[in-house]
DNA sequence: TTCTATTTTTCACAATATGAAAATACCGAG
DNA sequence: CTCGGTATTTTCATATTGTGAAAAATAGAA
């Protein structure tokens, strides 16, 4: 059995991985049992691994015996986030624009062929929609993962489409390949895209990208609302908040 | 040759981290050729290894095919810094302290034997102390970790002595065992530490405590300053800042 | 072009991680 | 306090897996 799937990875890295996605997915702490089960790691086997992990910092271990993320990966991550200072830079700007129009605003980043939600502005009413930090979502059920379909052309969503068969997460889900690349074109064209209780019904979205100073992608603003307090007028306004962002990040137009 | 150290470790997960920390040190990315010189690892193991990382997410690729740590990591590191919320709670603290008193103010975390800065804010002043975040400094040279060492006793104070040899920074560096036990037991009984010129000539530094609700050490808040610029009168603004802190993680007083 | 410096792939080998099983630690219930 | 079930940790024989020397490919410089 050499190398299933054609990749050249060494093992543990790509175990280490799934254990530490599992870890993540728990808000505290989790259990080797927990662990094991979720990755489909032999126990003793998630055990090892972890205790390594353990004495390098990338995870911590709670009084009672449980496993939790560690704190080089703060120490790791923060320097990534220092780089593409996104976050701190968006803060502001978001909770402003959350405080214009009174509805959740999401900051997201890819990672591969997802969107993972990493720095929000809450709206502070009853009902809204809320996202917690370090979740993800599909590039093709969100606003923001459909424009970043749409940087990289049509045969790069018509592979994306391949690999995920685009699984349906409500009845207007854009299951078909060809409506996601009009979609996506369309959207790419207007500088905005809307997310129609494509990811949860009653849940609507606006969403536009945001750029470095080299022009690329390294994030997307939305706004996530009930469906029905959506407003159209609020699309100059997301655009122009991540526009702002760009722009901080010393993106000068283009 | 079996676990020459004692340690039941896995050696790929060793080295994924001395790689990972050596990446760290750069700041923004580095060729193949740099990690495996700074890591000792034969080229073509680090390359097999980094592949695997980045395969992962925990590793970009630049354009020009060299490595920077990637978005895995942000995520998982904020993971970690939603749990101990501290450096969002902090920020807003610490500028009122730099405001207060014109000086440089940093929030550090425990790593082993080491603190590492992963919040500031910095003095507008010409001259200034200023460190980059990220980096790390051993426990006795500066003013928190040595308050970091009294929390855990003499037996682990001379181990650590033990263990590090206490190398000096400056002629004002505490190289003598006895010193820093008697030392971390004077800053742990008035509640704040000093550092004066330890860790490096000219600058002094007043450092408190941050615990979390359970009373837990989290992390460090310290104000930096050419020495002769620093003032007795900041010590008890300080701590206040510090027990601010800690306050906003839950902690009510102990 | 040719030469040099890096990066990447290959491959035979043995060191290394594996996982079944046994041992230990941990709890709750009685 | 003891028993019985559960979770964690260690052990150990095994072959799977990662290793690193060397060769091949790639990129740059002259």
């Amino acid at each position: 059995m050499k190398n299933p799937k054609g990749t050249a990875s060494i093992q543990v890295i790509e175990r280490m991985a799934r254990l530490l996605d599992a870890l993540a997915a728990y808000p505290d702490s989790a259990s080797l049992k927990f662990l094991s089960a979720d990755t489909g790691l032999h126990p003793s086997t998630a055990h090892r691994i972890l205790a390594s992990l353990a004495e390098q910092g990338f995870v911590e271990r709670t009084e009672a015996g449980d496993y939790r993320l560690g704190r080089k990966l703060a120490r790791l991550g923060c320097r990534v986030n220092a780089r593409l200072d996104v976050r701190r830079e968006a803060q502001e700007v978001m909770e402003r624009l959350r405080d214009r129009i009174g509805e959740t605003v999401n900051l997201t980043v890819r990672e591969g062929d997802e969107v993972v939600y990493v720095e929000r502005a809450i709206a502070n009413r009853m009902m809204r929609v809320e996202q917690v930090i370090g979740s993800r979502a599909p590039l093709h059920v969100t606003a923001v993962g459909k424009m970043m379909l749409a940087e990289e052309g049509e045969e790069a969503i018509a592979a994306y489409a391949e690999r995920t068969g685009l699984p349906a997460f409500t009845e207007h889900t854009l299951t078909d390949p060809e409506a996601l690349v009009t979609e996506a074109r369309a959207a790419a064209e207007r500088g905005y895209a809307l997310d129609d209780e494509e990811a949860e019904l009653g849940v609507g979205c606006i969403g536009a990208l945001v750029r470095d100073a080299g022009g690329n992608v390294v994030a997307g603003l939305s706004v996530s609302a009930p469906i029905e307090r959506r407003r159209a007028e609020w699309i100059p306004l997301v655009r122009a908040a991540a526009e702002e962002i760009s722009r901080r990040l010393g993106w000068n137009g283009g």
